[in-house]
DNA sequence: TGATTTCCTTGACTAAAGTCAATTTTTAAC
DNA sequence: GTTAAAAATTGACTTTAGTCAAGGAAATCA
């Protein structure tokens, strides 16, 4: 595959993009470029003016924000298939949160005065953009939810679920798509906490844990601690996972969200 | 002003219709109907087929979802000008919340499919709705971040210094919109915290409570004590309060959010 | 390979929030 | 205005999560 064709594809395989004609996403191709980032970099920073934003290829990248006492909030840890800046064309032309990049990564810059005016004028995209970020709001709605009724070790169960393919039954294994610190963070509770949660849901439901990988002999067991804290049954109907590849390139199935 | 007047009004106050020309809000208008509800009854349940959203004349409602075991978690409690029920064309065509109304209201009932063939040929209404949602999202990134990195005085500190006027300087008195009890839910916490919360609050700011009103000498004591545990700097860009009255009809500023 | 750094875990303790129960205050109803 | 109901507060106690510090395991690098 040429890299032209990774980057048609990438357009294509976004929320966004996918049900846009040929031309449309060429012409937001011609405006674009590949960028690579190594661990570590900084892509933009919270409060910076906006200017574009980026679709990632590969690789894994962080949305974070910061208080002045220094206390970091994580707000989304996005893989490939995910954009995110595009939300900055509706908070004052800046970006709403920083992003570091936490694996090397692959990714598309592209101009937003570009989707601005498309959005304008093109119902489709603008149509799929609300699609996008409803599905974003739904997602941070059950976030929110969470925090409130769940404990620790349900919050974490809750994300382990969401990784299994629902139409698996019996024994599977999930693979911890990244760092458990950077997990602990995302989940809104500290690394020692995470450690201890874990420990607990090993308890509560006989899954086996070993590194970032974690062998469960039957998903309604795990369903059963976890679920009862939650408005909606097992399995959510907002599942639907993609596969993507974990740090360690094993398989993965990220349950979607797309800004 | 006749009703037919205070329902166009309600329509044009709405973010999502106020960028609409008088032609469209009409065609809108002639579908919907004005609908009186007690205080009790609920509008809609989580789950239930949506076939119709709502826009808030006068009143008060309580958006939440509700686990299998009781717990019930607070998703919004709205006011006039703001609307509901018009995510789920987005989630399915399903509610995603229930709807209780806790002040009597006066509603109008827009039947969804009206709202959906708007969008996918009104690029204008369809751009209204994204900057209400992305506006929505927003807040809940926020709500997120402060569930994680405030405590419960923080919280509550940080939801009156929204009620303030950010143009006031000096002493100010803020009304509690609605009940305690339903304001501790909403802040996710339990009324007895809340209690004990506002104490501390007392204590911290030299603020003086009395039912529920409160009055402050000066707001920059309280954003002191709220504002380093949150990422954004006092006064928060995202404040921009509506007039509206409580339900003992004080007037009241109310950090507007669109959903 | 060994050394260094980073990540993860564990223990002991503290702080924050939740629970349960009792009481007071406020509001609503008659 | 009296009474009943609902909302808010307070106390005593439990549970949960955070903090600080120390060790151990894994990954990374030379």
């Amino acid at each position: 595959m040429t890299e032209k064709d990774q980057i048609k594809n990438a357009f294509a395989n976004t929320i966004l993009f996918s049900d846009c004609d040929d031309k449309t996403i060429e012409n937001f191709i011609e405006q674009s470029s590949v960028l690579s980032f190594e661990k570590g970099q900084m892509i933009f920073v919270h409060g910076e003016p906006a200017s574009r934003f980026y679709i990632i290829i590969n690789g894994w990248v962080k949305l974070f924000r910061e208080t002045l006492e220094g206390t970091q909030a994580v707000v989304d840890i996005l893989t490939q298939g995910h954009i995110f800046g595009e939300g900055s064309i509706f908070y004052d032309d800046s970006y709403e949160y920083s992003v570091e990049v936490i694996e090397n990564s692959k990714i598309i810059s592209v101009p937003l005065p570009a989707l601005k005016s498309e959005i304008n004028t093109n119902p489709k995209i603008a149509v799929s953009m609300l699609s996008m970020i409803s599905k974003r709001r739904q997602e941070q709605d059950k976030e929110l939810e969470h925090l409130v009724i769940q404990n620790a070790p349900q919050r974490i169960g809750c994300f382990l679920l969401r990784l299994v393919d629902q139409k698996k039954n019996g024994l599977v294994t999930i693979g911890l798509p990244y760092d458990k610190t950077l997990l602990a963070a995302k989940l809104g509770m500290k690394p020692e906490t995470f450690s201890r949660a874990l420990v607990k849901l090993k308890e509560e439901t006989g899954m086996r844990v070993k590194g970032s990988s974690i062998e469960l002999d039957d998903k309604q067991t795990l369903a059963k601690f976890v679920c009862g804290a939650c408005s909606s049954n097992y399995p959510c109907k907002d599942i639907n996972g993609k596969v993507c590849l974990t740090k360690n390139n094993a398989l993965l199935t990220v349950a979607s969200h797309d800004s």
